[in-house]
DNA sequence: GATAAAATCACCCGAAAGTATGAGGCTGAA
DNA sequence: TTCAGCCTCATACTTTCGGGTGATTTTATC
């Protein structure tokens, strides 16, 4: 829970940290500057340094990336798009599952297990789990034979 | 000849003028602190500021232009009315050869490849091979991905 | 709240797929 | 004739797939 809670906004708490830290330091130098009478230009180029740094490291990572597009121009043959419609009535018939389509969708666009757990955020033995219930409800042995099924009853575009 | 001077130099001279600005608009804040008092905080503030800003500018003007390489995908569209023509076109851009081509749309029917091999009367270590080949030519890693850019670009019905 | 279905994950094991490398025979073009 | 490309096959090895089994957690439904 909390843990969760940390992991998505550790970006948010990063920079809160950081901005923590550079108070933390301007009270210090403060201190510093107050009990041993530090000499202004010191202080001063500190500061500036600090800031700058600051500064650089806020462009860097704020700032978009100016890109240089390189154009390198692909041609892919296509058939025109015909407009997909999902066979439910199949997918009913069949007793297949949101998931089960979602992964059997990225089966059929070439994914290895692996990057469709990746990409689903779930483990690989997940996507495995997934794949077996879809070879049996589609009466499949191979990904390669569902993928073919799938596109001939329309579950597929 | 002096002009030429100032515009081949421009950038250093720009550079130059800024930092002895910067310079001397430190000393200026220095002598108003000095004659008025002026609090330490807005001191360290103002410099703070000025920093930040020089080091945002700083960031922006020498961090090199980061190239981004953008894949413009042009698309050639087949006449939907005629069933299915092979493209032969993308048949020579990837050299493939008529064996490959055989064993890729038995690829697609969803085909192991001892069932090609038995198919095609040949040995499982030749399909093998044919299947190396055309994942090589088709810049592909496995079977699926190599039938769904054979069925994307015309290679396949 | 109980229940069922769906989704998640784990482990083992054998089969299939894929990689790397080498090699021999065949054919058409230079 | 030489050479390049294709087709064939082999060995050895690694990776991925798929089957089988069992388990826990989520979600929806009554």
């Amino acid at each position: 829970m909390i843990t969760k809670l940390i992991a998505r906004n550790k970006t948010n708490i990063l920079y809160g940290a950081c901005l923590g830290a550079l108070v933390f330091l301007l009270n210090w130098l403060e201190l510093r500057f107050v009990i041993f009478e530090h000499s202004f230009e010191i202080y001063a180029g500190a500061i500036a340094i600090i800031f700058t740094s600051l500064g650089i490291w806020l462009a860097i990572k704020l700032t978009k990336p100016k890109v240089e597009t390189v154009v390198v121009e692909k041609y892919l043959y296509t058939d025109p798009a015909v407009p997909f419609v999902l066979n439910e009535k199949a997918l009913e018939d069949l007793g297949m599952s949101k998931r089960e389509l979602e992964v059997l969708q990225l089966m059929a666009e070439g994914l290895s297990n692996q990057e469709i757990a990746r990409q689903l955020f779930v483990s690989l033995n997940t996507i495995k789990t997934h794949s077996s219930k879809i070879f049996e409800k589609m009466d499949v042995q191979r990904r390669t034979q569902a993928i073919e099924k799938a596109k001939r009853i329309g579950l597929i575009p």
